[in-house]
DNA sequence: GACGTACTACGATGCCTATCGTACGAACTG
DNA sequence: CAGTTCGTACGATAGGCATCGTAGTACGTC
C-alpha cells in the first residue's frame, strides 16, 4: 500500500476486494484461450505490462473486453500510467486465497503449450 | 447384437482419449458452481456414484447436461450398469496430463467451501 | 408382456458472451 | 491548439448455454 494518491491518473478501475474473488469466476475467466494467454504471458514477465504489448489475433474492443473479465474476476489488476493501462497478475491474492492454484494452472497450460505445440 | 459385448452394458458413451483433453475445456466444466460441487463430491467418495446418488437443485434433464459437459471435457468417466450410470472422476489421466492441478483445484474449492460457509 | 426406475433426446426459452465497427475520451507531443 | 496514441463505450450480431417440460428408451423385475 502506501501508494498515497501515485498521482499516476484520475482515472481508476474498480477489482473485486480479495474476499470477494470467488473459484468460479476465476476457473471461467481463464477458460477463455485468450484470456488463458494473456494471464500466461503476464506471469511469464512477472512485470506490468501494458495492454497493446500483447498481439492477440481480436480487435482492440475485443481485447478490452477480456482485459475486462480477467479483472473483474479478479485474476490481475489494471490501473492508468498516462495513456497507457497497466496490467499485472493478482498473484498475491491468488496465492493467498488458494495456495498453488496458480501455479499448477500455469503449470498445467505451459504442459499442455509442449504438448500440443512441439 | 453378437459383437463381443463387454458384458457390463450395451450402451457406451463417448469419452475424449486423454491426449484430446484440453485444459480450457477442464476449466469452463469446473468453472459451473453446480459442475464443482459435483466433481467435489466424486472426489470426496473416491469411488463411483450413480447420477442419483447426488442432490442437486435442478431437474433431471439439467443434471444430465452437466454430466455430459463433465464427461466431453475429460473430468470424469461414465458407464451404465444396469439402468445406473455410474461416473468416476478421472484421476489418472488428469494427473498424468497436469501434474497437481486437480488436487490444487479440490483444494481451493474446499477451501472457499469452509470461508464462505462456516 | 406389464410395470417401475433411471436416464436421455428434443424443443423452447431466456440469458450470457465473444466478436466486430464506429465514435468517443484521456493523455502525451509538437 | 492540432495531431497522435491508447484505450473505452455503445450498439449490433451471432452463437453458446443453463434451465425447463414432455416424451421416449433401456434395463431390471414381476
Amino acid at each position: 500500500m502506501s501508494t498515497a494518491a501515485p498521482a499516476a491518473s484520475s482515472r481508476d478501475l474498480p477489482h473485486p476486494v480479495r474476499e470477494d474473488i470467488r473459484l468460479e469466476a476465476v476457473l471461467h475467466a481463464l477458460s477463455d484461450p485468450m484470456r488463458l494467454q494473456i494471464v500466461r504471458e503476464l506471469a511469464a514477465d512477472r512485470t506490468e505490462l501494458t495492454c497493446s504489448q500483447f498481439v492477440l489475433p481480436v480487435t482492440k474492443s475485443t481485447s478490452t473486453h477480456h482485459f475486462r473479465v480477467l479483472r473483474e474476476a479478479g485474476v490481475i489488476r489494471q490501473c492508468y500510467r498516462g495513456t497507457a493501462k497497466m496490467n499485472g497478475l493478482r498473484r498475491d491474492d491468488l496465492d493467498d486465497l488458494f495456495p498453488g492454484l496458480l501455479d499448477a494452472l500455469l503449470a498445467a497450460a505451459a504442459r499442455q503449450a509442449t504438448r500440443l505445440g512441439g
